[in-house]
DNA sequence: AATGAATGAGAATTCATTCAT
DNA sequence: CATGAATGAATTCTCATTCAT
């Protein structure tokens, strides 16, 4: 229990040009999405970095954060980018496309990126948890406000949870990237199911007027 | 590499009831369903299995071989169940729901098909590649069949990929099952999310007469 | 916390004629007594016995627990022997005695073992909080109820803690051995040590007339 | 091997309060009693001494040499109180308690360095044998001397040997010092104990008339 | 066929020590 | 003199797999 999460962080930058702590980070990506959480050993990751193995250990607690900071960061950027796009955006159908976009948009050109998130992050049942992690339960927050708002104003019919309807976005857009991650397709694939998914997200929740879907 | 597959597998369904390669078979899915795949220690197989940790070895070439042998005899059931569930049923619409409903392990007896799928499925990333990836694709190329046939037929709307929207309804399934394992609400609670996805997938997909839902 | 104590230890003597986890002990205590705790390798331990690195955690729960058990085994052979010594024995004088010979008796033609005990039984914090073990508290309070039993019949001065006294008896045997261990003499001056030792603690504790020791 | 000792010392007393080095000792003293020898971190030691951790190397070859300076730096200021308590007291028993109560008393301020001394002596067989045998030596043959002085003149028993005599007072005394240590009683327990200890031990060498202990 | 004690390769992590600033 | 980030050798312990019984 107990877990002091965050370390110290020494201060940055000191002998080195670059922040040490994002150059791990990057060389654990590349290495993860090539073999795995498991098969990668630590050693690799600091090889690729190209600082020594006790290195990783002052800048994270051990092999699991290492991935969970991963996740973190990524999920912290979108946090970011959707809070001001969401606030720019007029209409709640544009929000939510905007949303979608950026999502899967984040993966675009970084694709080990993509595999790490979609395909490491649950290898450890640890990390199964930090899954439930406040950070990610803000993110599906911000998305089921948006539904919610759309629901108050009447645009988005209101029979469905906005929690589920956030949790089933974030998942079917995870199963996209999963499978551009195991497909191999280009960038352009991406961006069309980005689309196709956004039409396909609305229509299902859209209020329509004296419909019945039955 | 030098992979001989398929282990001898002593003459099954000796003097103990059921056969001990089912038995190690149903224990393994059990304990990977709780632990996951790699935090599962071969002796926690046994021991839930009641045989001793040499006799896995004489059904199985290792660990990795019994994940495997889960995937090529349970998914492969899993598949054939829906199979024949699909061509009950009546309608396209029909249809889905069944598939929501298996996915979700709302089939009694069927859960633990279901957790296999939902998480081990992306536990090992060599596996995913190799063994899963082929019997995932033909999952998904199940759901994007029912769904196909519904555009033909004229009751989906057809401007959507049916690829794609099999792999958004896995995808967020299988966040809701995931969703629901960590919260721990009772099975009620997953009757209702599986409701309400049907619901809004439903919605999303189905053929409208004149109508833009831009 | 929750430390359970007592390894299963898998039922001996199957492959090999000696017991392995005494033949474990017996190579602890020489490569402890050469290099101390600390500076010992498990896997030193390991080659002296005789066996691989990891059958040393068959038997014990880490390295801790090997040093843990040779004191304790030592400790648990002293009682019973004290027991029955002390239950023979006519006099309390007598009794006295005996205790001091068997502590010191045990050590004799066990030089090893008798710096394992005296010096490396320290070296740990976790092992000091052992030295409060109940087993060890059992040892000292069976001298004191020698001591007590003396006050009792009137043979020893009882103006003085017999918990005191029996503390005092342990430091001063523990110190004579450790002496003896660092300084290198025969078994034979152990003998004479232990004789004169008596000789000093029963003057030191014997009830006396109408006497006056200010 | 190779072992340059002494450090240049930096010349001492510089412009903070006390000079670094005896800062340093003195945090190692705290540490050292609070986790034992082994399971002090260099680094808990510049940090309770307020230094960095490079610093403790420019007052000290290593981890050991800190160990070893804190024996020669206490345990010679021990010896040097004990020689003047000695030569001030009229009586061998007036010498012999001011020993008692300076080993249990010199501990009453100061429980860590008593921890020190008591449980941090035997830490390293290296240095057991090594530093703090020839100093022990000298410490233990201080007793002795006052014990044989006792002999020449008549009021100590002359059928004991003075340096066993010395090893059991200094044992009894390290074993009620542990007790009170692990125990955690207030400082008169310890001093009521010396009283006891005194007396005992006085009881115990005293030379008698006419009379036959047997 | 079944067992489970034994194996030992392998890996994460720690921490004393160094040295550029 | 002082710092503390960086190093990387060193070590415990785990656990898949084997094989004598």
């Amino acid at each position: 229990m107990a877990e002091k999460r965050e370390k110290p962080a020494p201060k940055s930058r000191s002998r080195d040009g670059g922040d040490k702590r994002e150059r791990i980070l990057r060389a654990a990506i590349k290495v993860f999405a090539k073999h795995g959480f498991y098969a990668t050993r630590v050693s690799e990751i600091a090889k690729e970095a190209g600082v020594a193995d006790g290195t990783i250990y002052l800048y994270f607690k051990n092999k699991d954060d290492v991935l969970i900071s991963i996740f973190d960061d990524r999920i912290r950027k979108l946090i970011e980018l959707l809070e001001r796009l969401t606030s720019e955006a007029k209409t709640t159908e544009e929000r939510l496309r905007s949303i979608i976009e950026v999502q899967l948009g984040l993966f675009e050109g970084e694709r080990e990126l993509a595999e790490v998130v979609t395909v490491n992050l649950r290898q450890s049942s640890k990390l199964l948890k930090q899954y439930a992690s406040p950070l990610f339960n803000e993110y599906l927050g911000l998305i089921a406000r948006v539904i919610a708002e759309g629901q108050a104003e009447g645009t988005v019919r209101d029979d469905l949870s906005p929690r589920l309807l956030a949790r089933a976005m974030w998942g079917g857009l995870d199963g996209i990237a999963l499978n551009w991650t195991l497909g191999g397709g280009g960038p352009e694939k991406l961006r069309i199911a980005a689309k196709q998914y956004a039409e396909f997200y609305w229509s299902g929740i859209v209020a329509r007027a004296a419909e019945n879907t039955h």
